[in-house]
RNA sequence: GAGCGAUUAGCUCAGCUGGUUAGAGCGCAACAUUGACAUUGUUGAGGCCAGAGGUUCGAAUCCUCUAUCGCUCACCA
C-alpha cells in the first residue's frame, strides 16, 4: 500500500550537485556554525562544556587536495557530532602565509613571466605582489573548503599575517626575548644557497647519494692521513682530531704543523677528542669548524679558530685561480686533481651518504657560521618552575595531559625532543613577520615599533612555524585576556597529518606551555597520507592526482567524505580510488531510496503500540547507535562509519524493510510497522549526519514529523 | 646506524583492553528480481591471521627471535 504523500524530488535518484549548494547555504545562513548563536537560540546550554578545534590552516599556495579533504572530513565529522551532542562547539578556520613556500612560488612566477628576480623588484614591490597573490588564493581556498560542507565558524576566520596575529607574534617574540629565551649568536647554521636563507633542522630532507671518500695527507710531510668526501673544504681545516685512546696517534697530540694545501697555507693542530670514532676511515678527522656541525663543536672544545672558506653562494672564498670564486663541486675536482698530482691520495672508495637538502628549494645545504636568532630550548625558565622548553614540551605527553592518537607516536615525539637543538628562527627572506629587533650603532633593542630616529630594524623575518606555533591561542585573541581565550583554550583536539608532528604540534606545545602555562590541546589525532589505489603518493608529476572537488562534483561530497573515512585507521596511510568513491555514492542513493520507501508507507503519527518483535528491533537499533556513539567518543571514526553503513544497508534495508512489506499491507500490523520504520529512519539520519551531512540534511527536510529546522542542530542522544 | 610501524580472503583494509565456527567493502560464481533502489537481493567459493619458538585453560591479539616491506630520525667525517 502507498498511503503516504511523497515529495516529488524523492521519486528521482539522489542528485548531490543539485542539493549541496542550497543545503550549505541554509546551514551558513542559520548562523549555527557559531557557538554563541547556538546558545542565544537555546540550542546549546549556556553552561555546556566547550569543544574546540583549530583547523590546521592550509597554506595560501595550496589548492585543496585529497589530504586536505581527509582532514576536513575528519574534523567536520567530529565537530558536527560534538555539536549534536550538546557541546559548545567551535571550529576555527584560517590560512597560513607559509613564508618561504609562498615567496618562492611568487618569485618563480615573476621570474617566468617577467624574467626578474626579487632583487630587481625590491622588498616593497615583491611584498605587494605577494599580497595580491595571497588575496586571490585565500578566496579560492575558502570557497573550496565550504564545498566540503565544513561547519567552520567563519566569523572567527584568521590569517597568520593579519593584524591580530601580527600583534600576537610580536608580543610572543618580545616576551621570549625578555625571558632570555631568544638570543642572537654567531654560530654554524643550515644555509640554503638556493633559497639564500637559513633553515631549521626540521626543514632538511636527506637524500641518499653515492659519494667518493678520499683518504689522503695534507702534504708529504704531514704524519696523519684523513678521510673526507669533501676535499675542497680542507682549505678551511685548523686541526686533526683523534680519539684520546687511539695509540696510533697519541704521540702526535699537541703538535702543530704548517702546510700548504692546494696553494692555501693552513695551520693544523692535532687534538684529542672523544667524539672521533677510531674505526672510521683512518681514525683521524680533519677539522673544518666553519663548515661542519660536528667540527664546530670540536673547535668549541679546543678553542680553535674558525675560518670561513665557502660563501653564501656555495663558492670558494680562498685560494688561487684553481679555487677562488669556484663552486664547491668544481673546487672539489680541482683539489682532487692536485692531490693526485702530488701523489697524496692513499685510497678512493665509493660510499653511500645522505646529503642534506632544503625541503622547499631542493638546494644542497651548506653549513655556514652566521649571526642569527635562536630559541634556547635548554635554558631554565624561572616563571615556569625552572623548567626548560624541552621539558615543557616533554611533560604533557609523559603525564598524559596530552594524548596522541595513535599512541605509538609518543616514542617518535620523545626521540625528536631528545635530539633537539636550539631553534634557528631568523630567515633571510622578505615575506613573513619581521623580527622586532632594532639596531643603532652598538645598541640593540627589542621593540614592536621603531624606538626612534636612527634605529634600523633587523631585515630578517621569522620562521613561518613561529607564528603557526601560536595558532591555538593567537586565533582566540591572545595576548588580550578575552572571553574566547578563557572559554575555548586549551582546545580539545588537534587533528593533523603525522608529517607535521615536529614542525607544528611540538612547537605549539612549546609556545602554549611558555606563554599560557597550559597545554594547547588535550588530544592530538594524527591522520595518515592519502595515496592512490596502487599505494603511490599522489603528485602532479605522477599524474595520478584524484581531485576531491572533481570527485565531489561527480559523486557528491558525502561519497568523497565516506570513502576517505571508511577503512582509515589513524596514523596509517590510506588509499583512495574512484571506485571506492563511487561505492559510497551508491550508499547515498540507497539512503534516498530507503527514505522514499518509508515515507511512501507513512501516514503520520499514530498512537500505536509496537509489537514485541518490533521492540526487539528497536532495541537492536539502540545498541547500534550506542556503539557508534562510543566509537566516535574514542575517535574511531572508521569503525563508526562502517557500523552505520552496515546497519543501514544490511539490517535496516535488507532485513527489516523486506520483512515489513507484507506487514505494511495488512491493516492490523501496518500502523505499528510504519511507526517503527519511521523511527529508525529518522534516528539513522541523525547518526549518519556527521559522515554524510548533505544527503541526510536533504532527507531530513522531507520528513513530515520533525521538531528541528535543521538536522545539523538536532540533538543526538546516545540511547 | 637507531627507533617505529606493517605482514589477516584475488584486491583494499577492520579486528579496542587475549574468549565460542576470523570480519567488511570491492572483485568473482550461480540464482532471483523491473523491484523503494542510475539496479538490487539471495546463496556461495576463497584465510595453518608472514615464519619459528614461548606464556596461557585458551593467541590474529601478549613475549622473544627471524624474514620481507615501509616510514621517521641521525654532524661516521
Amino acid at each position: 500500500m502507498q498511503n503516504g504523500t511523497v515529495p516529488e524530488k524523492l521519486l528521482k535518484p539522489y542528485n548531490p550537485t543539485e542539493e549541496e549548494p542550497s543545503i550549505y547555504a541554509a546551514w551558513e545562513q542559520s548562523g549555527y556554525f557559531n557557538p554563541e548563536k547556538m546558545i542565544a537560540d537555546g540550542l546549546t546550554a549556556p553552561d555546556a562544556e566547550p569543544f574546540t578545534i583549530v583547523l590546521p590552516p592550509p597554506n595560501v599556495t595550496a589548492a585543496l587536495h585529497m589530504g586536505s579533504a581527509l582532514m576536513l572530513a575528519i574534523e567536520d565529522i567530529i565537530v558536527r557530532y560534538k555539536r549534536m551532542r550538546g557541546f559548545r562547539t567551535l571550529w576555527i578556520p584560517g590560512t597560513d602565509s607559509a613564508a618561504i613556500a609562498t615567496q618562492s612560488k611568487v618569485e618563480k612566477e615573476i621570474q617566468k613571466s617577467e624574467g626578474k628576480s626579487r632583487y630587481d623588484l625590491g622588498r616593497e614591490e615583491l611584498l605587494r605582489r605577494i599580497d595580491i597573490f595571497v588575496e586571490e588564493t585565500k578566496g579560492t581556498i575558502i570557497n573550496q573548503t565550504k564545498r566540503f560542507g565544513t561547519t567552520l565558524d567563519w566569523s572567527r576566520y584568521a590569517y597568520t599575517m593579519d593584524e591580530k596575529r601580527y600583534r600576537a607574534v610580536m608580543e610572543a617574540f618580545k616576551r621570549m626575548y625578555d625571558a632570555g629565551l631568544i638570543y642572537r649568536a654567531h654560530k654554524i647554521v643550515n644555509w640554503d644557497p638556493k633559497g639564500q636563507t637559513t633553515i631549521s633542522d626540521d626543514e632538511i630532507v636527506y637524500e641518499p647519494r653515492k659519494a667518493t671518500l678520499y683518504t689522503f695527507k695534507y702534504s708529504k710531510d704531514f704524519p696523519i692521513a684523513i678521510s673526507t668526501t669533501r676535499p675542497e673544504t680542507k682549505v678551511g681545516d685548523v686541526a686533526v682530531a683523534v680519539h684520546p685512546d687511539d695509540n696510533r696517534y697519541a704521540s702526535y697530540v699537541g703538535n702543530e704543523y704548517d702546510v700548504t694545501f692546494c696553494g692555501v697555507p693552513i695551520h693544523i693542530k692535532v687534538v684529542a677528542d672523544a667524539s672521533v670514532e677510531k674505526e672510521f676511515g683512518t681514525g683521524a678527522l680533519g677539522v673544518t669548524p666553519a663548515h661542519s656541525f660536528i667540527d664546530w663543536e670540536i673547535a668549541d672544545r679546543h678553542d680553535l679558530p674558525r675560518p670561513q672558506v665557502i660563501d653564501e653562494r656555495a663558492k670558494m672564498l680562498v685560494g688561487d685561480e684553481r679555487l677562488q670564486g669556484k663552486k664547491v663541486a668544481e673546487a672539489r675536482e680541482a683539489v682532487v686533481t692536485w692531490l693526485r698530482e702530488e701523489g697524496l691520495i692513499e685510497k678512493e672508495e665509493t660510499v653511500d651518504q645522505n646529503i642534506a637538502t632544503a625541503e622547499r628549494t631542493g638546494g644542497i645545504i651548506e653549513p655556514l657560521p652566521k649571526l642569527q636568532w635562536f630559541v634556547d630550548v635548554h635554558k631554565p625558565i624561572s616563571t615556569r618552575g625552572g623548567k626548560t622548553l624541552k621539558e615543557l614540551m616533554q611533560e604533557p605527553i609523559a603525564s598524559g595531559a596530552i594524548t596522541i592518537i595513535p599512541d605509538y607516536f609518543d616514542k617518535t615525539y620523545f626521540h625528536w625532543i631528545d635530539n633537539l637543538r636550539d631553534w634557528c628562527i631568523s630567515r633571510q627572506i622578505w615575506f613573513g613577520h619581521r623580527i622586532p629587533m632594532w639596531y643603532k650603532g652598538d645598541e640593540m633593542r627589542c621593540s614592536i615599533d621603531s624606538p626612534g630616529e636612527g634605529w634600523e630594524q633587523d631585515p630578517d623575518v621569522l620562521d613561518t612555524w613561529f607564528s603557526s606555533a601560536l595558532w591555538t591561542f593567537s586565533t582566540l585573541s591572545w595576548p588580550d585576556e578575552s572571553n574566547d581565550l578563557k572559554i575555548y583554550h586549551p582546545t580539545s583536539l588537534l587533528e593533523t597529518g603525522y608529517d607535521i608532528l615536529f614542525f607544528w604540534v611540538a612547537r605549539m606545545i612549546l609556545m602554549s606551555q611558555f606563554h599560557l602555562g597550559e597545554v594547547p590541546f588535550k588530544t592530538v589525532y594524527l591522520h595518515g597520507l592519502v595515496r592512490d589505489a596502487k599505494g603511490q603518493k599522489i603528485s602532479k608529476s605522477l599524474g595520478n592526482n584524484i581531485d576531491p572537488l572533481e570527485m565531489g562534483a561527480k559523486y557528491g561530497m558525502d561519497a568523497v567524505r565516506m570513502s576517505l573515512i571508511a577503512g582509515m585507521a589513524p596514523g596509517t596511510d590510506s588509499k583512495i580510488s574512484e571506485e571506492k568513491i563511487k561505492g559510497y555514492k551508491h550508499f547515498a542513493n540507497k539512503l534516498w531510496n530507503i527514505t522514499r520507501f518509508v515515507l511512501t508507507n507513512y501516514e503520520g503519527e499514530h498512537n500505536v503500540t509496537l509489537s514485541p518483535n518490533e521492540h526487539a528491533l528497536l532495541d537492536e537499533w539502540s545498541e547500534v547507535k550506542k556503539k557508534i556513539t562510543n566509537e566516535l567518543d574514542a575517535y574511531r571514526l572508521h569503525t563508526a562509519a562502517e557500523t552505520a553503513y552496515h546497519y543501514l544497508w544490511h539490517t535496516f534495508a535488507d532485513v527489516i524493510i523486506e520483512e515489513s512489506k507484507p506487514l505494511l499491507a495488512n491493516a492490523d500490523t501496518g500502523a505499528s510497522r510504519q511507526k517503527l520504520l519511521y523511527t529508525i529512519l529518522s534516528e539513522s539520519l541523525i547518526v549518519l549526519h556527521p559522515f554524510m551531512p548533505f544527503v541526510t540534511e536533504s532527507l531530513w527536510q522531507l520528513l513530515p514529523a520533525k521538531n528541528t529546522s535543521l538536522l545539523m542542530i538536532t540533538p543526538w542522544s546516545s540511547n
